[in-house]
DNA sequence: GTCATTTCTTTACATATGTAAATGCTCAAC
DNA sequence: GTTGAGCATTTACATATGTAAAGAAATGAC
């Protein structure tokens, strides 16, 4: 497991002060199988590190259909990053796939630290492009690649996730439906 | 037109001082139409703020397929900005669809700001956040919404654009063929 | 205006994917 | 083991989209 401390220090530089000010925030929550971490229609007011489990984030049509948008496992920061940022309602619903373990503090919180430690400020900044290129990443991919492409890239970028949840999650990340899936594993052989 | 100083402020409130440094990095620059501003392959070094004429970028596949990611015209920053971030190569083309008069600087010399001016640090942190924001609309967008659907959309948030570029850019930013493209237009009537 | 070039639309056919329903598989509760 | 529920696969058919080529329309050069 990669700790929350060696998480964020890939990012930039951070006194030693200054970060244990931001770890200082953080509380231990434990989020069961089934439960939503974070909910469509509701502002967001709290992000969280996972140290053990998995989640996925998800977008609902107004017809009832979801969309699989990413999965977080360690190391990973979830929350509805775009709810916090704009303070409007979420758009998306966080589901814990798994019984999960996680660190959680109030974002608010974390913005009060940045007089004082300008480097949580910096952290933030470099948290937030390093979002941004992850998601130019799908991005590309959703344009550039067909779904049995994406699907290879997805066994790549997420070795073993396979086998631990169920294909219409998949599917649902790779934009397409479990027929269809069934149908690009069943041409792979 | 909206200027510079102006567009800025949208984000974050700015001390004339330190927004006045920031203003003074930037220099007019003009393309032509046709220029490429940023060529994939390079490394990014500057970035820049339209204000009169139209760019887009995009992605070119192996094959040299080309995919349109995103159009600018005023008010709006330019440039291969996860290149700049990164300090990786870029992976994007910046093509001028029409003459183009920006003002523009130097990226490094815009974080070497930061340490008088941590006001200009929040600027960039706010951009970053809203760049990240518009890309999750669009993402979601690609996933919910079918071509049809995502030709409207493009409708309303570019009015007008329509009527300046090549259907086929506009295909191209769609996801699919100008062919596709033309049904869906005769469809509609 | 005429011509040439580019762009847009249309057509015919091929492929990818969706929908709905049937079937088969897995795993856990009993 | 038996059973049932949930999941995965398969099948048949419908739709969306792609490809290639032809024709129509718009644009710019002269």
């Amino acid at each position: 497991m990669v700790s929350f401390r060696s998480y964020l220090l890939q990012f930039t530089k951070v006194s030693e002060d200054s970060l244990q000010a931001l770890l200082d925030l953080f509380r231990p929550i434990t989020c069961k199988k089934g439960e939503l971490y974070a909910r469509s229609g509701q502002t967001a007011k709290k992000l969280a590190f996972v140290e053990t489990g998995l989640l996925r984030a998800y977008y609902q049509s107004p017809e009832g259909e979801q969309f699989n948008k990413i999965f977080f496992s360690n190391p990973a920061i979830v929350g509805a990053y775009t709810s916090l940022i704009t303070k409007e309602k979420n758009q998306i619903n966080i589901e814990c796939l798994t019984d999960c373990e996680m660190v959680e503090a109030d974002f608010q919180k974390i913005l009060d630290l940045y007089e004082e430690h300008p480097m949580i400020e910096r952290l933030n900044r470099t948290i937030a492009e390093d979002f941004f290129v992850q998601k130019e990443k799908r991005e590309i991919s959703l344009v550039m690649n067909d779904a049995s492409e994406r699907y290879a890239l997805f066994q790549l970028e997420h070795p073993g996730l396979e086998n631990q949840i169920a294909q219409y999650h998949i599917a649902s990340y790779l934009g397409i439906t479990p027929t269809q899936l069934s149908r690009i594993r069943a041409k792979k052989e």
